[in-house]
DNA sequence: GCAAAAGTGTTAACTTTACACCCATGT
DNA sequence: ACATGGGTGTAAAGTTAACACTTTTGC
């Protein structure tokens, strides 16, 4: 980067908090690291921010070359620049949340490049390199707190999904049971959802209807005040 | 800083948006800038980042450097890094947002340092230096989501206000009418005020009764899962 | 025919909104 | 005595929460 005057210089790095979903519940997305510092342990996926990038795109270029993904819901979290969390040196980190549709098996097959990456349930989560446990819980809570009054769980299912399958996230990410019959009113009272015509299939009881999230009509609603909640 | 190992540098600022509020409104705290680049623009206070500082103990120096006033409200917003934000060189912001009581008197008179420095009403605010105008809107729609959900309204007003105050604070801030009625029973029904034995005084009409927030039942219920709102 | 999840309405409790007049004080 | 803002309650509308049985499918 240009550093032409004089004050004192740091490193800026982006870290990013990979969300996934699948039936096992939620996931994060964790690199296991080659070099020191911290070789040998998880931590989260990141690295330094170029000459000529915007965090965003750096956070976004990261992201591509671990996971393969390109179109994933970003958003940069919080920056964290304690003097010491990097043995190395002065590095700030601009942390970021990442959602992305796990059903997307593209996602899985670009992380094993050459270092060992994993998704791991939130639950039980190995002991993460640098101050990453305590970005990682950052980001949960700003996950659990953006769910209720945006509609970004639909960033980590497929592109049609039951209504089961979207209680299920909210019901793992809220870390509470929802009412089935008013979970489905308040939802389809939005209007957000488009009802397919296709059908759930290989499935040994009654096949469930699949719907779509109408981005188009939430944009449209939202630029007119509309508040999607819970 | 230490840097010692070979990745771009960049230097750190923090940038603070400071919040105040009199009988005119909000207001915020600009400083006119001395140096190149920008010399004479207002601009929002701030400054590097110093080797062995933390993000959030710069961004409290500066300001207690800019305004004498010690115990602030002040939270992390965003971070800036645009790589051609500042025409010096790489320069990323962490930009914090800051709410202060005016009725403090202390805080204008350490502002008239060497740099002249005003409250500025935040509808007309003049063209600012940098990107500093962007940062001022994310602090601005920070502020008053926030201010549904945390009662951080407090800090902007003097230790003890009236209801009324407290009103048209809140009205000033959602850019919006509140019902007096419902918006006194709703704040009193959360038991959060503590009614003092004093009452405005030089005011020709009935004086209103003075408050007192109550910080610690707030701590104690917010533990507890309360959530203030509205 | 049984196991498993899909799908469907009603009621009571609670919350929010709308609304108007008398009171205390200073000039 | 008047102007100014302080202080107070109720009812209607809307929202949320609680709750149980029938349907469809695969095995």
């Amino acid at each position: 980067m240009r550093t032409p005057f004089r004050q004192p210089q740091a490193s800026v790095t982006v870290d990013c908090v990979v969300f996934g979903s699948d039936e096992e519940g939620l996931k994060v997305l964790l690199i296991e690291r080659g070099v020191a510092p911290f070789k040998g342990a998880w931590a989260l996926p990141g690295g330094f921010v170029r000459e000529n990038e915007s965090l965003d795109e750096a956070a976004r270029r990261e992201l591509r070359e671990e996971t393969g993904a390109t179109s994933v819901y970003l958003e940069q979290l919080y920056t964290f620049g304690e003097p010491l969390r990097d043995p190395r040196g002065r590095v700030v980190t601009v942390a970021y949340y990442a959602l992305v549709k796990l059903s997307d098996h593209r996602v899985l097959q670009a992380t094993t490049d050459a270092r060992a990456a994993a998704w791991m349930p939130i639950g039980k989560l190995p002991r993460l390199a640098f101050d990453h446990r305590q970005i990682f819980d950052s980001a949960l809570r700003r996950l659990q707190a953006k769910v209720r009054y945006q509609p970004i769980g639909f960033e980590l299912l497929p592109r049609t999904f039951t209504l089961s399958q979207l209680q299920r996230l909210y019901e793992t990410v809220l870390e509470r049971t929802l009412d089935k019959r008013n979970f489905r009113k308040k939802i389809l009272a939005m209007a957000l959802l488009i009802e397919t015509d296709r059908m759930e299939r290989f499935v040994s009881h009654r096949a469930a209807r699949l719907y779509r999230f109408d981005q188009r009509k939430y944009k449209a609603l939202e630029s007119k005040g509309f508040n999607f909640e819970l």
